[in-house]
Formats: structure tokens, C-alpha cells, sequence
DNA sequence: TGGGATTTGTTCGTATGTATT
DNA sequence: GAATACATACGAACAAATCCC
């Protein structure tokens, strides 16, 4: 479909799929040098991409310090929230526009997918599924500047459930899921609307407080099932040059 | 009020200000050293300054083609007003909850400087002035975020009317930035709603048929209102390196 | 059509600032 | 508290691709 997947989209998206499934926590240290060498790519790349990812406020770049998963504050949660609301609203009135039955196909496709990662527990995918739920959505609305507002806003939601949230915060919204659906292929705006007001204030309840674990593992163990799909063994050259004790540091509070 | 206005932010605020007020015109090319050497920085800085401005859809880069300003598809515009829509109705929510005298007495000294700006005949501070009326509401939300979106789609919508909009298409809605304003003091939002859709409803049916005039101008002199404030005499050195004919080409269609 | 000049994309080296010991 | 080490910010040079003549 996309031309080229230049390295660079590569890197933002598994950047972005790690962070959202917390396999890299807020507040983790990001080095630019270490990514680089994790996606075989110089540190100019690495500046881009960590520029389009401080620009969905993703990661905190600036000062001198090394880039930094996001913290939202809680003004932050909030703001992301309303913001999120509204975006959301006119996803639907322009999806009960254009409906068809292929979005409807689509959309239960995705629902399954969301039920069997539920049953096999597997957070990281329930939490990255709830998410692309919405961008789905936002797709369908044929709006492709609305479908990058909801993307971001999304993002930035998933950092703050991951701040603020409890664990497997995300997998008991499926049902919430189906009545969205359901309201939308019946093209009733006003219940699909408070569905999905209701929705997001679920989600938005569900960040109260944080369990905070420590599990200091290397970024590269972090990242491995993203770097090229796989273990990454094909990126990254077999003798690494003199550097066993890369580890990542968790920001103290 | 914010702490340093690092040449960066000065480079992205006088282009940005050069392209909404159409002192460079879409499909005008950007060279980057250039532009590097007008403001007095390098090119690695110029490349952030365009990046923020791509993410914006003011420039569009890549493709090693110089930078150019965007050329916004109709599909492009009807996006933006939609989006545009969407977000200002949660703006003028969020404002009538959290009102207070200061909104209004900034709102209607905004207000003022419009009606000014209209009686002098001044065109490129009048589409300057009617996109800050929106941007100034937004950030009255008290939502950083709902802002900058916000501040985003104008931009958008900015040069949407650049392109396909009448010459001073943007002088005669002040009177509709009145009636929103005395509405939202009302505490009406259902009347601000309809108000402000009706507003935005007046702006895009002005994006009909664009005039586009020829007038080869150098860089250097479309841009000498925005570098350093003034005649553009200080930053640039008096001795030219030999390259008096910097002209900028308009895209042929 | 082909060659030359110009411009972007990329990489590398140096300097400045922060955090740590 | 001072010195060391490290990471980012910035700038200059190299190579590739494009546009113009």
C-alpha cells in the first residue's frame, strides 16, 4: 500500500507500539545514540523521529537532557480527555454519514480481534487494540486530518492510562465497543454520541492511581519485539562493539 | 512572559506570519539555506523550523525538492472546516464554563484592533486579526491542547483561503465575531454554537475562486517585514556574496 | 537529449550543558 | 563541593539526486 516504509517510519512506529503498550514505562530514558544503533540508523534519524514523537506527545525532548517516555500531568489527562470528546463526536456524525457496509465488516473484524486478546490475557495487545479501535474509527470518517487528531489524541491517552491507570485497564471496554457499533450501523447519532461520551468517561475513570513496579531490564530486551518484527538478530550486528551494560534508568519519582 | 524567544521560535513565527497574511503564496519555494542565511542560522535549525511547519501542513518537504508552501487540495479544505467545527464548538463550551471579565475585556480590545485594522484598508493585518480572534477563544478554553489544535487548523484554513479565497475575503466578519462574543457573555452556547457555525459556514463559502496575480518579488523582500521587525538591515550583511538575483519561482499551476 | 550547477539528505566531529561520583 | 563522564545541540563537509540550460 505505502511505498516505502523508510526506517525512519520503522523506528517511529515501533517507538510508538512500545510505549503505548508499556513495555516502555513514562519516564524511561531514551539515548539517541542507543536507539540508533538498535535501529541501525544514525542520530540525525533518531532527532527526526523523536521530533515527530515529542510532537504527539509521546516522549519529552529539549533541555540537554536525554529524551524521556512522557509524564502527563494531570491537567494534561484531562485536557487530553476533552479534547478527545469532541474529536470523537464528529468521528461518528461523519462515519453514520458515510456508512457502508464494509466499515461494518471492518469494525467486527477488529471486535473479534479485541475478544480473542481478552481471552488469551494478553494485555499489550488489548491496550494497543482499544486504541486502534477509535483510529479506525477516525479512518472510516473519510477526514484524513481528523483521522491524525484522534491518532494523536489517542496516543496521549494510552500515556496517561499508563501513568495514571491501573494494569489491564483497557480490557473490560469491549462490550462498550459492540453498543458503539451497534448505535452506529443504526445510524442513531444521539446514542451512539452519549455511548460513547459514557465511553471515554470509563476510560478516563479508570485513571486514578498507578501501580508503580520496578523491572530494570535493558532497553534493548524492551524493545526486541520491535526492532525488525523479530528477536533482532538481522539489525543488529552480532559483535556488539564493547557495550554489555546498556541499561535503562527509571526517572526516580 | 516566556522566557526565551530562541531564534528558532522567531524564524517559525515570521513565516508563518509571511504565509497566513500572503506575503508568500502557495507554491512558492523555500529554499533552506536561504532562508538559513535571512535569519541568520544554519540550516539544521531551518529544518526544524520547517518540520513544525510541515506538521502544521503550512509547508509541505520531502521528496528532495525544495520546501515549498502548501497547496492544499480541495478535499484538504472541506477537512480542515470540518475538523475546525468540531474543535470550536468545544472551545466555546469550555469558555462559556470558565468565563470572567478579563476573557471579555480581551476579546473586545481584540475586537477593536479588527475594526481598526478593517477601517485602514490594512488587508494583511486584517486576515492576520481574524484568525487570532479564533486562536485567542481557543486558549481561553484553559485546554493547552484543545489550543494548539485549534491554532493548528486555522493555520490550515489560513491557507486554504490563500488559495482558492477572494482577496480580503477575511474583512467582513467582524460583526460575526461580535454577536459570538456577546453570546458567549450570555452564557448561550446552543446561540454560540449556531453562530459560530454559521461564521465558519460564511468563511469557507468565500473559498470559491482564487485571483492569483504574477508579482516575481525576491525572498528577501517578501520576507523583510517579518526578519528582526523592521527594514531587514541588521541581521543581513551589506555585502551581498555575489548573488543579487535570489528570486523566487511560483509553481506554474 | 545531455551536462553542469544547485540543493537536499545524511553523516561526522566539536562544544556546551547536565548529572553523577 | 569539585571534577569527571556523558548526552545533546550545533555546525561543517560529503554524497546523491534534481532541475535548468
Amino acid at each position: 500500500m505505502s511505498g516505502k516504509p523508510s526506517r525512519i517510519d520503522q523506528a517511529y512506529t515501533a517507538l510508538k507500539s512500545a510505549i503505548i503498550e508499556q513495555a516502555l514505562r513514562p519516564g524511561d530514558k531514551l539515548p539517541e545514540d542507543e536507539v540508533g544503533q538498535l535501529f541501525s540508523m544514525s542520530r540525525t534519524l533518531v532527532r527526526q523521529v523523536f521530533s515527530r514523537l515529542n510532537a504527539e506527545g509521546l516522549i519529552e525532548i529539549g533541555g540537554k537532557r536525554p529524551a524521556t517516555v512522557a509524564i502527563p500531568s494531570l491537567d494534561d489527562a484531562v485536557a487530553a480527555f476533552e479534547v478527545r470528546q469532541a474529536l470523537e463526536r464528529e468521528v461518528i456524525t461523519l462515519v453514520i454519514k458515510r456508512w457502508n457496509p464494509e466499515h461494518k465488516a471492518a469494525l467486527e473484524a477488529h471486535l473479534a480481534r479485541e475478544i480473542e486478546a481478552a481471552k488469551a490475557g494478553s494485555a499489550p495487545m488489548s491496550i494497543r487494540l482499544a486504541g486502534e479501535f477509535h483510529t479506525l474509527l477516525a479512518e472510516m470518517s473519510g477526514n484524513p486530518l481528523l483521522s491524525r487528531f484522534v491518532s494523536d489524541v489517542v496516543s496521549r491517552c494510552s500515556v496517561v492510562l499508563a501513568v495514571y491507570g491501573r494494569p489491564h485497564s483497557a480490557d473490560c471496554g469491549v462490550h462498550e465497543h459492540r453498543d458503539i457499533i451497534d448505535a452506529i450501523a443504526a445510524g442513531d447519532a444521539t446514542s451512539a454520541w452519549d455511548l460513547m461520551r459514557h465511553h471515554l468517561g470509563e476510560v478516563e475513570a479508570r485513571a486514578l492511581i498507578g501501580s508503580s513496579e520496578d523491572s530494570p531490564r535493558s532497553l534493548a530486551d524492551m524493545l526486541s519485539p520491535y526492532v525488525e518484527g523479530g528477536a533482532g538478530t538481522k539489525a543488529r550486528p552480532a559483535k556488539n562493539r564493547g557495550r554489555p551494560r546498556l541499561q535503562v534508568v527509571k526517572e526516580n519519582r
